[in-house]
DNA sequence: TCTGGGGTCCTAGGACCC
DNA sequence: TCTGGGGTCCTAGGACCC
């Protein structure tokens, strides 16, 4: 039997603000989406505030100034170079590891005799060296080892660290344990259930996986041997190949003329190309999309997609823009105030065995391999020094963010000084 | 006034093949 | 008028995750 461990930093975007403040520790933080949107991350006393993920902030600005939570807008930088130290102190401590999102790990406990103690090392050491608080679930399933975080970070008694290796405290977890906290069962599915008199994990856990099979679906009836002990999910070990790539924004502002838009859409086919040079993959499908705001009732909407095929993979920024600003101009309309807009790649194919073309000298393919290589080393370090025409070299100018933090870790300039 | 971004997997249905 | 059985591939849409 495996053992499954899930490490999951605990309000990760807000402990990595408080690392650089630590006048901060035991005040209210929380950490705002891009164009400072919504609210994606809470500390505990933000939480205790009743204030969910998701929240809109012009919402709950009044009572966020008048608890005096400290606001911050997304720090992505900082985030992603703590959320690698984290990764890697991890990986020193487990040989087998699934990095599942920026702030969670699956590790492999199998063989080790006493997986409590060694979460507790696990919590330790990451504390250690990084800074950052995370909660640790073990149990034979992931699922499983999701739910036991969950209660690592609900039940203050557990000091952070719950292991579900035994079939008993499985049970009495799940029958305390809300449906909805089960992974995989989201809003639609958990309302569904709750109608059919499930609402706690240990009554989906009873179920009958043939008839969850038939009145929900496969992935549901996994979901329901994995809570009963069955591992049907293995360790990912090394991640997949990426199926798409999307870039996309909503605008601080609204824009509402062909030029601007074209800009942007160049930007994100650069982009999106970029991402896909580092997958070292190719793409064959380009998609472009654009939208007015939903929310604005009274205004009129539009909203249109267009795809386009290569006439061969490429992950050629000139191709992409290429065919993104055509998919563009066979969507666009005018005089609408468009508020996001995005291009996704599809379809792709590894970049070592690609499909040569037929109307395209390999030379002329190698000449531009190497181009896209040498853009890719002068702009890997900070902002963009090299960029296509249609691009708007400018970067900061559609999205808010005004209460953003240093790049503490990433920037000389930015370096704390002690 | 102000509502994120980036992904995955599964299913159903249509077109098409022999 | 009746119209098999077995399959693939593609797309759109819906659910989920962080």
């Amino acid at each position: 039997m495996t053992t499954f461990a899930l490490v999951d930093c605990n309000n990760f975007y807000a402990s990595c603000e408080r690392l650089f403040r630590p006048e901060l520790k035991n005040q209210p933080v929380a950490v705002l989406s891009n164009n400072d949107g919504c609210i994606v991350a809470r500390s505990q006393e933000v939480k205790a505030l009743g204030i969910k993920t998701g929240t809109p902030l012009f919402k709950v600005l009044p009572l966020l100034r008048q608890q005096h939570v400290h606001i911050f807008s997304s720090n992505y930088t900082l985030y992603g170079d703590l959320s690698a130290r984290v990764m890697s102190t991890l990986e020193e401590l487990s040989p087998i590891i699934e990095i599942y999102s920026i702030d969670e790990a699956f590790l492999n406990l199998s063989g080790i005799s006493d997986p409590s103690a060694y979460g507790k090392q696990i919590r330790t050491r990451v504390y250690k060296d990084v800074g950052i608080p995370v909660s640790v679930g073990i149990a034979p399933t992931k699922t499983l080892a999701k739910l036991a975080n969950y209660a690592a970070k609900k039940y203050p008694a557990t000091a952070g660290v719950v292991n579900l290796m035994d079939a008993q405290r499985q049970q009495r977890l799940l029958a305390i344990t809300p449906v909805a906290e089960v992974w995989g069962v989201g809003r639609k599915l958990s309302a569904s259930l709750n109608n059919s008199g499930i609402t706690t994990a240990l009554e989906l856990a009873q179920q009958k996986g043939s008839r969850i099979r038939r009145h929900y679906s496969v992935v549901l009836e996994r979901t329901v041997r994995e809570l009963n002990g069955e591992a049907c999910l293995d360790l990912d070990n090394a991640p997949a190949a990426k199926q798409q790539i999307v870039c996309s924004r909503s605008f601080g502002s609204r824009i509402n003329d062909y030029a601007s838009l074209r800009e942007t859409i160049c930007e994100f086919a650069a982009r999106a190309a970029q991402k896909l040079r580092r997958e070292r993959q190719l793409a064959s499908n380009v998609n472009v999309f654009i939208r007015t705001s939903p929310f604005l009732d009274n205004a009129a909407q539009y909203a249109n997609s267009a795809t386009l095929r290569l006439a061969y993979p490429s992950s050629d920024s000139g191709a992409i823009i290429a065919a993104a600003t055509t998919a563009l101009d066979s969507i666009y309309k005018a005089d609408y105030p468009y508020a996001k807009a995005g291009v996704m790649l599809a379809d792709f194919c590894s970049a070592r065995r690609s499909q040569l073309s037929l109307f395209q000298a390999p030379a002329q393919t190698a000449q531009r391999d190497k181009l896209m290589q040498t853009i890719d080393n002068i702009n890997h370090s900070g902002t963009a020094k090299v960029w296509f025409g249609g691009q708007r070299p400018v970067k900061d100018w559609f999205m808010q963010r005004d209460m953003v933090s240093p790049a503490y870790t990433t920037n000389w300039d930015c370096l704390p000084l002690v």
